[in-house]
DNA sequence: AGAACACTTCACCAATTGGTGAAGTGTCTG
DNA sequence: CAGACACTTCACCAATTGGTGAAGTGTTCT
């Protein structure tokens, strides 16, 4: 589900996760470096992204790396689009008109 | 944040909201009627919605109207656009050297 | 084999979330 | 002015969330 997505991105912490993942793959240390959180901290955001279908985790040697599933992101877009086109089809048209800027009537 | 707006789209109540809004000005009531759902429920939807920035809200008569905000979406679509641009620029480049898909070069 | 390393799993906790019914507020209608 | 209407505020509840320290698992190094 949509709201699932939206609820793995719904935090800061896992938000810099997905931005350190979209330079490349990195292993739990790596995420948790740069936020003041404990393991176990780390391995639960890491499981929320996961679960919502965002990310894979797949164990290298001793170290678990974390690859982002850019499919995972194409629901958003399509989202996100469906919204924004409403708009720029029927809003702003709307808006020239009531401004008066119908030049090309 | 950014993350607050995302946990403000992580209900599919509220996904429905927004959905509903995108046609248009609703009332309380006109939002809530679709979702088996009591009216303080939706108070604090709509709430959660007017926090995030998404939603405005306004008493008419004795109803109140919600409008979306238009403005706040720019924040995702930039976040989103930067996400995908990266990959378009490079991964799909390296996919194809891989495939073998070399031949403007 | 034993120690160090890189996590993960396991309770456990405080705070937040999504829901409720009951009571309160502001607005229109007869 | 009394009642109906359209919410909102107020406790209150169960479930979820983000965090912890302690113990467990799998891997590498000596």
């Amino acid at each position: 589900m949509l709201s699932t997505t939206f609820g793995a991105l719904a935090d800061p912490t896992r938000l810099a996760v997905i931005g350190r993942l979209s330079r490349g793959e990195a292993t739990m240390g790596e995420l948790a470096e740069p936020h003041r959180i404990t393991p176990p901290a780390m391995t639960k955001h890491v499981g929320v992204l996961v679960d919502a279908g965002l990310v894979t985790r797949r164990r290298v040697g001793r170290t678990v790396v974390c690859t982002l599933r850019q499919e995972a992101f194409t629901e958003v877009e399509q989202w996100l689009g469906d919204l924004t086109s409403y708009w720029n089809s029927t809003v702003d048209r709307l808006e020239e008109l009531l401004r008066g800027d119908d030049d090309d009537h």
